[in-house]
DNA sequence: TATCAGTCAATATC
DNA sequence: GATATTGACTGATA
């Protein structure tokens, strides 16, 4: 096909009303049993069925960068404004549940750290505003859902069946009976806060903890550990992603108005350059004094992460700051190389560190001498999958023709750069605290664990 | 094999 | 009741 007649039918299909959205919740009732999301993933049910030629991987594959936040942004308000829920707009639109449609408005991530599979919600949003019937729709499909309801509802008192479960997505309904109760859920695990306070800690000390480690945090904390193992890994990759809202934040607090494309912008933070090592996030550390190569940090995203939590989570820091002891132990054999979350904000002293340590840091010691910044940044740092692929929309893919794609999706030309005193600022600060870290881990002062 | 991205779904909170 | 949070899982990737 060639691109002009992709461009064609893409616009097409962004300006016909979504027909897939009302088959696919129609034919039968979504919520019961479809096997989620997972199952229709693949062939996502989703807007654009009517066109064969045309699937959503092929859309998301030829969508130019979106500014995932603005999406977000707009989403969040046409829900709002027209009271519609999350759990329709999800399962509708965006053939997922409802706790994701929520982390995905309240924390997009940037376009070019999208896998593709990351980025169909995205583009599925960005044909959703665009679309003029797209709150219509929707309602539309509260409407019928509400009937729908109604009715089953009518049906089951008729049958004398107390009340069924609302809405979509419960299909465990049906299960009354033959359902293997003892299919046993396993019950979902709460952490207390004590516990998640100390695998913080210990986080800030190691965010890639060894076997070794993982295990006695579990058994300190009396923890399975493949729930310790989970728990970093979420936490990892909330941290990060917790770090780009953030950065947002500060940009269009620095610089209001300019289309918020922070894709856009971390694309573009660093310049040319680092191609796609740059994590546009970390973009701050492109700023780093002393030309270190900045290798589009997980030292520095670790850092921020750390800054973050500092900003959002005062009390807790506050609370964790007595336990410090100072030295980081910063480096562990699994944390070369990776990312490495400052055990403290700013202003905050000695990094809390909890202190499994003292001997994972033993372990380790040799490695742990390594450089702070080190050659290659595995982890977080590295490219996703997507950024791996040569098929990188960013802003280095100068052969794109954005243009005719960007009108189709409705896009306003690419944001502004930006590097705003707010960033530079915060840039500075990192800096001060990686070399107080620096310095501090130079030194060989004890830790204590303390859960 | 470890880590990550993406997601689900249970639970908490508003 | 809607939304937010978070532990767990799956599949991909290096």
């Amino acid at each position: 096909m060639s691109s002009s007649e992709s461009v064609k039918s893409l616009t097409e299909l962004v300006q016909q009303p979504c027909p897939t959205i009302e088959t696919s919740k129609e034919g039968k009732p979504p919520e019961s049993s479809d096997p989620p999301a997972s199952d229709s993933q693949p062939t996502t049910p989703l807007p654009l069925s009517g066109h064969s030629a045309l699937s959503i991987q092929e859309l998301v594959a030829m969508s130019p960068e979106l500014d995932t936040y603005g999406i977000t942004k707009r989403v969040k308000e046409v829900l709002t404004d027209n009271n519609l829920g999350q759990r329709l707009f999800g399962e509708t639109i965006l053939g997922l549940t409802q706790g994701s449609v929520s982390d995905l408005l309240a924390r997009p991530k940037p376009w070019h750290k999208l896998s593709l599979k990351g980025r169909e919600p995205f583009v599925r949003m960005q044909l959703w505003l665009n679309d003029p019937n797209n709150v219509e729709k929707l309602m539309d499909m509260k409407r019928l859902e509400k009937k729908a309801y109604m009715k089953r509802r009518h049906s089951s008192v008729s049958d004398s069946q107390p009340c069924e479960p609302p809405s979509v997505g419960i299909d465990y309904s049906q299960g009354a009976s033959p359902q293997p109760q003892h299919q046993l859920k396993k019950p979902r695990v709460v952490l207390a806060p004590e516990e998640k306070e100390a695998l913080k800690r210990a986080y800030q000390q190691k965010p890639y903890p060894s076997p070794k480690t993982i295990e006695e945090l579990a058994t300190q904390l009396n923890l399975k550990t493949s729930t310790v193992i989970n728990w970093f890994h979420n936490y990892r990759s909330r941290i990060r992603r917790e770090l780009f809202i953030e950065e947002i934040q500060a940009g269009s607090q620095g610089q209001a108005g300019a289309s918020d494309s922070p894709s856009a912008r971390s694309g573009r933070a660093a310049p040319s350059s680092e191609g796609d090592s740059c994590d546009g996030v970390e973009a701050t550390e492109a700023e780093e004094p002393g030309g270190t190569k900045s290798q589009g940090g997980p030292a520095d995203m670790a850092t921020a992460s750390a800054d973050r939590e500092e900003a959002t989570q005062p009390a807790e820091k506050a609370k964790a700051q007595p336990l410090s002891s100072g030295t980081p132990a910063q480096d562990d054999r699994e944390d070369a190389g990776r990312p490495r979350p400052l055990p403290e904000g700013p202003a905050a002293a000695p990094a809390p560190v909890p202190n499994l340590a003292a001997h994972a840091a033993g372990e380790d010691a040799a490695t742990s001498a390594t450089a702070p910044e080190e050659p290659e940044a595995p982890g977080a740092a590295r490219p996703g999958p997507a950024e791996r692929s040569s098929a990188l929309p960013s802003t280095s893919a100068p052969a794109r023709r954005p243009s005719s794609l960007q009108s189709l999706f409705g896009l306003p030309e690419a944001a502004g750069a930006r590097d705003n005193p707010v960033r530079k600022k915060k840039a500075a600060n990192l800096n001060s605290i990686i070399h107080r870290l620096e310095k501090a881990a130079s030194r060989e002062e004890p830790i204590e664990w303390e859960f």
